[in-house]
DNA sequence: TTGCGTGCAAAGGTTTTGCATGGCA
DNA sequence: TGCCATGCAAAACCTTTGCACGCAA
């Protein structure tokens, strides 16, 4: 994995952690940091460390061609659901306990092992709600 | 849409049809149907197609690079949850009633609107949980 | 006959990789 | 100094598109 801490890597993490659960194609984090000189193969290359790391976590929203990226907030989200909203991007962590519920009632109402590690539930956080429709990504 | 029904679009459905909620890339597809000589630029036209008619619908599992598709079997799935097994790549429907009230839930423990459409639950079905482990995609 | 759908090949866009160089330890 | 990570550009990949032809209606 890192053996060195490299500039680019600091810049990145750095970017990427003070933007948590938010969801950024490489693209996207090439371009903000283009001004500190971080090209697009090492945004990939650190973002690839970063997820085996599970600091970092991957996804493709709805059938999407590009893929995106995102920091993880908490250190570890072991047993722990993810909900995404779709108007904002923002991500949000769903009680432990409030997901053993949920998976539960998966469980018993549809026999079905619920793997909280990958799976994303996709609406609209309160937030989102309470504004009107004017917002977007 | 379609004013056509073409060869190569009755075989596609056909095929699909055959394999419901199953996931699969169009490249997986157009080798399936090759023997049929059902081109890959038919098969991704007819599958835009099927999924603006809301027959097939797509999805990038985890952040893989690859699209899948897959056939919707039930007419009307306004309101039912997804479930997407790990292992075998099946998929079930949740009873509206039991997907509505996991909505319910979630908006009452985290304020959070739950987006039946988009939303795919993964995790393990009941066969595979009791098949041991030698099952694969 | 009309014009949509197909096939092929080329274009488009994203992600990965090879190789020489630069920078961390 | 040793060796990993970076940059650049090219390759690899999946998906989309242009165009002439074939086929459904």
């Amino acid at each position: 994995m890192s053996k060195y801490v490299t500039r680019q890597r600091k810049t990145l993490l750095a970017w990427l952690r003070a933007r948590p659960d938010r969801l950024f194609t490489a693209q996207e984090i090439a371009e903000a940091l283009q001004g500190e000189s971080v090209s697009l193969s090492a945004v990939y290359r650190n973002l690839a460390d970063l997820e085996q790391e599970g600091q970092v976590r991957r996804s493709a929203k709805g059938g999407e061609r590009e893929i995106r990226y995102q920091f993880m907030a908490a250190e570890s989200c072991r047993g722990c659901l993810h909900l995404c909203c779709t108007r904002c991007g923002g991500t949000f962590h769903m009680g432990e306990a409030a997901a053993a519920a949920l998976a539960e009632a998966v469980e018993k109402s549809e026999r079905f092992e619920l793997d909280c590690a990958e799976t994303v539930l996709y609406g609209l956080c309160g937030a989102c709600r309470g504004a009107g429709k004017e917002l977007h990504v």
